[in-house]
RNA sequence: GGGCGGAUAGCUCAGCGGUAGAGCACCUGCCUUACAAGCAGGGGGUCACAGGUUCGAACCCUGUUUCGCCCA
């Protein structure tokens, strides 16, 4: 092992990562005897890059399944990517447009193969930087969203979905993209609050006297209004209802209805209706089965149904229709309100609301036992809270416009004939038309990418075929992902899982935060705020990054990124190194550790400690706590093992009792390790070869489970007591200025034979940690009290340096008098909590206990700061 | 308009019924042969505010302020 003091990820990372996946450690071992563990990894998009949100979501799913995998689970971690639809069609027409092409054309067939040329160029660029991370991935059950079993599934699904009645094709509303040139799903909209034009237009009245004045923000609109609607309740208009009204620059007649969707509170409490788009008045436009006339094209231009406006784009119509309303003088006001815009989440383009012939999935028979799988409780959400909103959203949820124009996808498997209105939906291609023999085309249209992504859990295990895989590791085990996907993702595979897998597609939801800036922004490239997690790996290791993404983090909550942290977290993983660095350095050729329990204090105590963190390990992992299953690794690393178990350790390194030292070291270190292994992969495999540990690696290596046998309470009270009389001490030196350096002789006068007898057994490693020339310890009652000394009262007893030339016995008198007034409040505050005898009668017995016993070394403390009082008179 | 979350040390955040922690930053002293990416010691918090429940509240309940998010 290269014994360089710092730790170089960079030598380690690559290597380990070919090895392990090279031997198929991360493969599943098929045992039926235990558990299965499965997660299926959220596809990222084929065009995506990492970044830090992927980073914490992936260190997260490697953290349970590499946990899972050393507890001899049966654990699959299933890889893959999504296709992706509109943006990758958008990344590729970028790159054809770049080369003076065109998507058009070209043609669909050829862009099509363009798409996938760039898919195996580029598409592996995301996953190669997964495997940067660690992540402990099965690589032979990697899946694409569009691979061949994939499509089948999606196209099962499709063909079922319309057997059972739950799609349908119809012309209805739906977000238009005019810039994506496709439809969106309401869920694909994001709603911007923004300042627009509130217009009040005069709408006369056909009979020619009288008007009536409605309000809208999109006034080219009313080039296809096809009524007025007000309340049936409204007085104002009441008289109206029924009567015609004359469109103005339209010359169209259009009637007056009444529906209760009205506000009559609302602006004038008229609204003109424009069934084809809006979704409201399309709802409307139904009730009274008005004309739905379309006025403007998908490509975002005024149709010919617009008259003079056709040809112009949407905002060019809207500043002539309010141009010539004015030329009519029928403009009665215009005020600047805030309103709420869609805009594409794609490009950023202001959504149209569009009639257009789409397919749907009919969504509440899917919904409801996906609801109750959550109510139940079969489904669990961690943090439990994002439930709520799973169910406030399923409980109001819409039917799913599924048809996308585009042509990266899985093709729609609906056919209609050429000659008659047939239409067939097919598993397997149709040509000629059942009914006439005329030829058939298939819909240009390809299916929400999201379509294929909500049968992923169960797509990937080879569904719809019955495989090994489904039978074992389906319902998955966890599905981590942002909360910002509950909706787009989750729901739609609950429904999915429920309906065409027959169960559940996994036991819990587990949800991460935003990864923000240090300045709490959300990453984007305009802000170039982000940080790619790959400079963060060839700064400070894979493992760095893993630790700080973990450390303080906790599920649901949002995570701020910054160097300090990545710092902080090459440090920990430099300090495990030197750590093991030093017992490999005291380790002489051929030493194997030797299994007997150790009688020694120090060891006792070291195994007490590393029980209790085992423990507390398992159970953070078991409940997703992963911020505080790090934090118990890391302390116990750093403070226990570093800096008091291996101090400790040197007494006996460097004289008898070095064996007994060296095996606690090494046997500690390996299962250390392995605790610290889910958190940061490389370094401890790298460790754990170099100590020689019994197993092939530490992927597999048996997750440790505490031993009772090797730790003793007393030997932890003994460390415990020499812990706070070493600090004691440090403090004395300290306070008077004796620097590190100079040795000083120190005396421990105890309380009780037992403290006494504590401090002994660890009186060699308290003689060196306190770097004192000469330790003596007494008992109270026999031992002599140090006249000219200062002093410092600790657990159980007092602790002297006798530097008679150090002594400023007024200094010493002040500080024994403050650490009095303390003690005093203190005491006070416990006595008077005992004195309440609802405390004591209500509180439950050990808390009672507990106080009980501060009391009394509160006491005990106060008596040993008055002896030193009256010593300094 | 409805819902959710945050508000804890200078900064970033854990903790979520038994009397407050970490990292970074700060102050003091140390290159003590594992680690200066380190060691030792230290300062620093009426846990946003106001009520309530409880023997006991940062933690539970109610309200307020404020920042952010989601839905309509």
């Amino acid at each position: 092992m290269e014994l360089s003091p710092r730790y170089n990820p960079s030598q380690v990372e690559d290597k380990w990562y070919q090895i392990w996946r090279d031997r198929g450690y991360f493969r599943p071992n098929m045992r039926t005897d235990r558990p299965s563990f499965t997660i299926v990894m959220p596809p990222p998009n084929v065009t995506g890059v990492l970044h830090l949100g992927h980073a914490l979501n992936n260190t997260w799913q490697d953290i349970l399944v590499r946990y899972h995998r050393m507890l001899q689970d049966n654990t699959l971690w299933l890889p893959g990517t999504d296709h992706a639809g509109i943006h990758t069609q958008m990344k590729v027409d970028e790159l054809l447009r770049s080369q003076g092409k065109d998507r058009r054309e070209l043609g669909r067939d050829a862009f099509v193969e363009e798409v996938w040329r760039w898919k195996e160029q580029y598409g592996g660029r995301i996953l190669e930087q997964v495997a940067k991370l660690g992540a402990s991935v099965d690589w032979d059950r990697l899946r694409f969203t569009l691979d061949a079993g994939l499509s089948k599934a999606v196209t099962e699904v499709f063909v079922r979905l319309y057997e059972e009645g739950l799609l349908y094709r119809g012309n209805y509303i739906t977000n238009w993209c005019v810039s994506c040139r496709t439809a969106l799903s309401d869920i694909e909209v994001e709603h911007v609050e923004q300042p627009g034009q509130l217009t009040q237009l005069a709408y006369p009245l056909a009979s020619g006297n009288g008007e009536i004045v409605v309000a809208t923000t999109r006034p080219e609109t009313m080039l296809g209004d096809t009524a007025v609607a007000v309340h049936p309740d409204d007085d104002r208009y009441r008289h109206l209802i029924g009567k015609m009204v004359q469109l103005p620059l339209m010359d169209r007649p259009i009637p007056i209805i009444a529906d209760s969707y009205v506000d009559m509170a609302y602006g004038t409490g008229a609204v003109k209706v424009t069934p084809a788009h809006d979704p409201n008045d399309f709802e409307m436009g139904k009730r009274h089965d008005l004309p739905e006339l379309k006025v403007i094209g998908e490509d975002g231009h005024m149709t010919e149904a617009a008259g003079a406006y056709a040809g112009m784009t949407r905002e060019e119509a809207r500043q002539a229709v309010l141009r010539d309303m004015e030329g009519l003088g029928r403009i009665r006001g215009q005020e600047t309100i805030t309103h709420s815009v869609g805009h594409c989440e794609k490009c950023d383009t202001i959504i149209e609301p569009l009639l257009s012939l789409q397919w749907f999935v009919k969504i509440a028979p899917l919904a409801a036992p996906a609801i109750e799988a959550v109510r139940a409780g079969d489904i669990q959400f961690v943090p439990e809270r994002f439930e709520k909103i799973y169910m406030n959203w399923m409980e109001n949820i819409h039917d799913w416009c599924v048809s996308r124009q585009i042509w990266w996808g899985h093709r729609i498997p609906a056919y209609y004939c050429r000659s008659c209105d047939e239409m067939v939906v097919s598993r397997t291609p149709v040509t000629v038309c059942p009914r006439c023999e005329g030829a058939m085309v298939q819909d240009e249209d390809v299916l929400d990418t999201w379509f294929s992504s909500a049968l992923w859990p169960f797509s990937t295990l080879g569904w719809p075929e019955k495989t090994e895989d489904l039978e074992m590791f389906y319902p998955t085990s966890v599905l981590s992902t942002g909360y910002d996907i509950i909706f787009f993702w989750v729901s739609r595979m609950i429904m999915q899982g429920i309906h065409f897998a027959g169960q559940k597609p996994f036991d819990t939801v587990l949800l991460h935060g935003l990864v923000r800036d240090a300045e709490g922004r959300k990453m984007s490239k305009s802000l170039g705020n982000g940080v790619d997690p790959l400079e963060v790996i060839e700064k400070y290791g894979a493992d760095a990054l893993r630790i700080a993404l973990v450390l303080g983090s906790a599920p649901g909550n949002d995570y701020r990124w910054s160097w300090e942290r990545f710092e902080a977290g090459s440090h920990f993983a430099n300090k495990v190194y030197n750590a093991m660095r030093f017992v490999l350095m005291n380790r002489e050729e051929g030493f194997t550790p030797d299994p007997t329990p150790s009688a020694h204090p120090v060891d006792q105590w070291i195994w007490h400690r590393l029980n209790e963190t085992i423990k507390a390990i398992s159970d953070a992992l078991d409940h997703f706590e992963f911020g505080q299953a790090a934090r118990a690794i890391y302390d116990f690393f750093w403070d226990d093992y570093c800096d008091w178990y291996i101090e400790m350790a040197k007494v006996r390194l460097k004289s008898e009792g070095r064996q007994e030292a060296l095996s606690t070291l090494m046997l500690v270190a390996e299962r250390a390790l392995k605790l610290l292994h889910p958190f940061m992969p490389f370094v401890t495999e790298e460790l754990y070869q170099a100590l020689g540990a019994s197993s092939e690696s530490i992927v597999t290596a048996e997750w440790p489970t505490p031993d009772p046998i090797r730790a003793s309470e007393t030997g932890a009270s003994v460390v415990e007591h020499i812990q706070a009389l070493i600090r004691t001490g440090r403090n004395l030196r300290a306070e008077v200025g004796l620097s590190p350096a100079q040795k000083a002789p120190f005396v421990a006068v105890a309380d009780s034979a037992e403290v006494l007898n504590r401090w002994t057994s660890a009186e060699a490693e308290a003689l060196l940690l306190l770097k004192a020339e000469t330790l003596r310890m007494a008992l109270k009652e026999t031992g002599e009290k140090p006249e000219k000394a200062i002093a410092g009262v600790t657990l159980g007893g007092t602790v002297y340096v006798p530097l008679a030339g150090l002594v400023d016995v007024d200094r010493e008198r002040e500080r024994v008098q403050k650490a009095m007034a303390d003690a005093v409040k203190e005491r006070d505050r416990v006595e008077a909590r005992l004195r309440d005898q609802n405390f004591v009668a209500r509180a439950p017995e050990d808390v009672v206990a507990k106080t009980r016993d501060t009391l009394t070394e509160l006491n005990a403390r106060i008596q040993r700061l008055n002896e030193r009082e009256e010593a300094l008179r």
